[in-house]
DNA sequence: TATCATTGTTATCGAACGCTAACAATACTA
DNA sequence: TAGTATTGTTAGCGTTCGATAACAATGATA
């Protein structure tokens, strides 16, 4: 599931959530943020803070993701000449 | 990569700001928010809005993702890391 | 329908956010 | 080394967060 906005997350964790069998109650106590706050992370609100989210998600046990680093495994790395490289990001 | 920690995030993000040749300024610039503001991100500061920060990874084109479907690589992505190239080469 | 559980909504309040501005502290380069 | 660019840090200020509490609204079950 590809997160672009806040509300996406919040679908997300609503989903995630009623598949474990809990209510915001529950969910709201094992993260130790109010029940409101819960509800209001999955209608979606955009100013909640990073660090309540990412706890909650660790509470539901959805692993979160960056997609940046996966690609440059493939391609050899000795087939890159790394002087061309260089000299070509200092040209102006 | 796998998110656990507003710090894990405010690395990613430097690093990826770096590999696209940008400063803070720019950055901030593109999201709308303070230079400060992406310094602190990228420092780890866990009160962080979460709007921001999604529109800060989408500035920076940095997908996303929920669950277990990040196998699948996202195609914006330059298969080469030319700071961290550079980096690795520079360091001793 | 009646009853209970779950969720939504509102108001108040202390705490923290993010912004601007300014200056210090590090890089980076000629 | 000197000079510039980038980043770190601090203070003040208006705004918004998150907690609590209370009540309304919705959902589920007998």
């Amino acid at each position: 599931m590809i997160i672009r906005s806040p509300r996406d997350l919040g679908s997300a964790v609503r989903a995630r959530r009623k598949a474990l069998g809990l209510d915001q109650a529950a969910v709201a106590d094992r993260v130790g943020v109010s029940r409101q706050w819960i509800g209001a992370l999955e209608h979606g609100k955009a100013g909640v803070e990073l660090g309540l989210v990412l706890r909650t998600l660790k509470a539901l046990d959805i692993p979160l993701s960056l997609g940046d680093d996966l690609l440059v495994s493939s391609p050899p790395f000795s087939s890159v000449d790394i002087d061309a490289i260089v000299d070509a990001a200092k040209a102006p």
